[in-house]
DNA sequence: ATTGTAATTAGAATTATTCTAAATCTTGAC
DNA sequence: GTCAAGATTTAGAATAATTCTAATTACAAT
């Protein structure tokens, strides 16, 4: 295969997207085309997408890559923490590239899914927490429904 | 198959769980001897179980039950809310019989998992939501370790 | 150029869950 | 009590998401 994305494209997408190869640098990856090309998508063209929307689109542009590669790619940026998994419900683990303190809040009725900040310490504060123990993190999810959905009342996509 | 566990030891059994029969009523459920043996598992034996987890306890004392029944008691349990669904992580879905408002902590070194308190209302007002949005319902999974983990220091579990 | 290590790939394997169709059980009408 | 209708259970097949495997390819350092 040929290093495409370098070769056709590389700086101009860095360019672009801004501080892609600082984050490789930091992160200490080593920089290839499948994962410049896979972490590109994210605030580009992907919103908490899923392995699976993830290697579709990367496809579009570099359609010699695989979904193993994807999975690769994913669970490297999550042990450099470039990107978070994200659960909710049961469906396929989203991957999320914000990684501030931060809840997901989905529409049961859409499946639309954004971020709502919160402060560390006082959520701390709100969780009734034994004595002894030492939080490392929080995940927070929030079901409901998106203004869209609030105002089309009954319409459910069910 | 034999209707085992009313035949057998069905009272008992509901006269021991205190409140089983009660909690069937209230939710129109038709009570099984399947169902039942699933339900009184919960708070007795077992503490946030996966499905794989209640079918090899409940087989224990009813051999002849088999999976798919388990999922089916289990999917009713949750839509009649005698039971809510937990997602840690990317495992296998838990299941929690206490309905009230409240969060788990998990310990990422022996994988306990325990219930944490919380007020509804405080906990919305740390969240920074957009106006107009109805949230419905919270999850909050708070990763970490436990109290004897924690001591344990560096003795890690992997 | 060569060599060792890391990354990518296709496809097989695994895990968790859902579906299907047949058998069994329960309830209510008679 | 008997019977029909509908609900529940069952084994096993099917599906979905993810992980594993072994072979190939790319890259970096000599």
């Amino acid at each position: 295969m040929q290093n495409q994305a370098s070769n056709m494209q590389g700086k101009l997408e860095l360019t672009g997207s801004g501080n892609l190869r600082e984050k490789f640098e930091r992160s200490g990856l080593r920089l290839t085309p499948q994962r410049e090309q896979v972490l590109s998508l994210f605030n580009e063209k992907l919103d908490h997408p899923t392995a699976e929307q993830v290697f579709l689109t990367a496809k579009e542009t570099m359609p010699e890559i695989s979904m193993a590669t994807v999975y690769n790619c994913l669970e490297k940026f999550v042990e450099c923490e470039l990107l978070r998994l994200v659960q909710l419900d049961r469906g396929a683990t989203r991957y999320c590239p914000n990684m501030h303190d931060h809840s997901h809040y989905y529409c049961e009725n859409c499946g639309e899914v954004f971020d709502v900040d919160f402060d560390r310490e006082r959520l701390r504060k709100v969780l009734d927490l034994p004595a002894g123990v030492t939080p490392i993190g929080y995940e927070v999810a929030i079901r409901g429904r998106c203004i869209g959905c609030s105002k089309n009342g009954e319409k459910d996509a069910n």
